[in-house]
RNA sequence: GCGCCCGUAGCUCAAUGGAUAGAGCAGCGGACUUCGGAUCCGCUGGUUGGGGGUUCGACUCCCUUCGGGCGCGCCA
């Protein structure tokens, strides 16, 4: 057990002596302060139960102090500092069987069952196979891959899926964009589509078509050619997009086609379910949602008056096919001009008679890409554009994906692409890449030094008894409860600076003191220490979805 | 106009309602012939946009105001 641990314990006890109230009325909150002189561990117990109380909480502290039994003997001191708070200091030697704790097993340290195995699902990335990744997209590919690495590792059964769309609208006014571009090339005359995607990338498709179909479209009827030529450019677009994923690393279980769910009937089912269930209604010749009486600020429409369904129509369809293959959890990412839908698609939920709450929405904030301090405009019908793919060749997968992770996502998030590749020697990603290096190699050296570990338990690992070891150990027990942080709060960026603050650590006590000393035994005690910190940087870097390189 | 997000050091960003608000970058000055100098150590830098309120305690919660972003389609 980790001292945190006992030390929630032996207040759990000595609060439970003093017979005032039970512990589960007011939250038994442990905290690690910022202050050295204020310990190791502190609780405001006592500051949050004086209302309740009507006592004065130093005095409720002593109280508490008076009760506390330490059986195990981890503590050196008790104070009741400010205005309550219990303030411990603990013995240096009670953080060592941390060490042995983790390298017992080292794939588990941190890892936790918060999910309860429930089966969950994480929609995210979703780009409309009509163009190229932006880096708005490479923002919620990294974002979602790893919160579901996250959940993964913190007990949920988790599912990725990308969801295509690759029906309606879109798909055809793409298709005849790629069209005209393929006429043009052939030197034939041809109408672009008013609404057209106007970016070379369309021209570059018409051109793979016609290297590898030739010009057998000239002379086809107008339908059936169109029909083909969508066909072969939004396969080209979703096998880019396919690759580019892969080289950013991010990993989906699930690409879901949207015309699975016109082809079985089952926009068409929804529709009738909601209709049954007196949500919907007709007015110029549309059919709406009562949506503005299930929560949400206005009605919607779900059937148009040229009778095709709306997107959100579909997207009705398609939370229900979610709900209805067993997830008890659907996160979707969406980036904030969706966030108008998170209402609607509760609201559509309820009117389906499931349960709204398993639906969660992360909103994140948009990409401002730019170079070298000038906005980069984005647009896929202009074209102009920086692609994901250019960005991670530009500035490399692991320093992009960093960037991207580093921050929160409900902020804006700048992205300058210059000083991203400017600082690429410094990029924080390097640095904790680094930490981890430095220490492979420092066992390499032991190696060839001969050095052999012994046995965890026949290592003295009371000779850790400096100031920065303590601090690093006190550091890496923290992990866990980063990690369900991270996890619950659905927030990788945690996960990112408490790893870059551990490597701070690991760097500082490194150019202080020797590992590879003249002392066998501390020698050995500091390379078990080595050992079970590595593991937390590996993990991390794992669950932050970039590389723990051995050397750099 | 309404809804949501953001506003913190020169810049980019952190901080489950806790004690003296922290990092990195930039700037300045340093690191003993030793395990990787992609590192380390020090200094400079703040009315947490402004104003009220709740609280023992507020960057954090509430109200208000200013500034920026995104929405408010029979587009997706």
């Amino acid at each position: 057990m980790i001292v945190e641990e006992q030390i929630r314990e032996i207040l759990l006890k000595a609060i439970e002596k003093t017979g005032d109230f039970k512990t589960s009325e007011i939250p038994l909150i442990i905290d690690i302060p910022r202050e050295k002189k204020f310990g190791d561990y502190s609780t405001n117990f006592a500051l949050l139960s004086a209302k309740a109380l009507k006592k004065n909480p130093r005095e409720i502290s002593g109280k508490i102090i008076e009760k506390i039994s330490d059986p195990s003997g981890i503590i050196n001191d008790i104070k009741i500092e400010g205005g309550g708070f219990i303030n411990f200091f603990v013995k240096k030697e009670a953080f060592h069987q941390l060490i042995p704790l983790i390298l017992s097993s080292p794939h588990d340290y941190g890892k936790q069952n918060l999910g309860q195995g429930i089966k969950l699902q994480i929609e995210f990335v979703s780009a409309n196979p009509v163009g190229p990744m932006h880096a708005g997209h490479g923002r919620w590919a990294v974002l979602g891959d790893s919160i579901a690495n996250i959940l993964s590792f913190t007990g949920y059964d988790v599912q990725r899926e990308f969801y295509v769309n690759d029906f309606g609208n879109q798909m055809e006014l793409f298709s005849q964009s790629v069209l005209a571009r393929y006429l043009e090339l052939l030197g034939e005359s041809s109408e672009f589509p008013e609404e057209g995607y106007k970016g070379a990338y369309i021209t570059e498709i018409a051109q793979k078509i016609i290297d590898k179909e030739g010009p057998k479209f000239l002379k086809m009827p107008q339908d059936e050619r169109l029909e083909q030529i969508r066909e072969l450019s939004y396969n080209q677009v979703l096998d880019l997009i396919k690759k580019v994923l892969k080289e950013t690393d991010v990993n989906f279980d699930c690409f879901f086609s949207e015309r699975t769910l016109h082809a079985s009937g089952e926009v068409q089912k929804t529709l009738e379910i909601l209709t049954q269930n007196g949500c919907t209604y007709e007015q110029d010749g549309a059919i709406w949602l009562k949506s503005s009486a299930l929560g949400d600020e206005k009605d919607w429409v779900l059937v148009k008056s040229d009778g095709n369904p709306t997107y959100f129509l579909v997207d009705i369809a398609y939370h229900k096919n979610k709900a209805m293959r067993g997830f008890q959890k659907v996160i979707n990412i969406w980036g904030s001009d969706h966030f108008s839908h998170v209402k609607r698609m509760h609201a559509s939920l309820r009117a389906l008679g499931l349960n709204s709450g398993i639906l969660e929405v992360i909103i994140g904030q948009m990409v401002i890409l730019k170079r070298g301090g000038m906005l980069v405009r984005m647009s896929k019908r202009t074209g102009e554009m920086v692609t994901l793919e250019e960005l991670i060749a530009e500035v490399g997968r692991d320093a992009a994906r960093f960037f991207f992770i580093m921050k929160s996502a409900n902020s804006v998030l700048d992205f300058d692409i210059e000083l991203a590749k400017s600082q690429s020697q410094e990029n924080p990603v390097y640095y904790l890449q680094y930490a981890h290096a430095r220490i492979c190699s420092i066992f390499k050296i032991a190696e060839q030094e001969g050095i052999r570990l012994k046995e965890i338990s026949n290592t003295d690992l009371t000779l850790l008894a400096e100031e920065p070891e303590n601090i690093i150990l006190k550091k890496m027990e923290q992990f866990p409860s980063v990690v369900k942080n991270a996890s619950n709060r659905r927030e990788p960026h945690l996960l990112a600076h408490y790893a870059l603050d551990l490597a701070g650590d690991f760097h500082s006590y490194y150019s202080h003191y020797r590992i590879l000393s003249d002392g066998k035994n501390l020698t050995l005690a500091r390379l078990e220490l080595l050992k079970a910190l590595k593991i937390i940087f590996e993990t991390s870097c794992a669950l932050l979805g970039i590389t723990a390189p051995e050397k750099m």
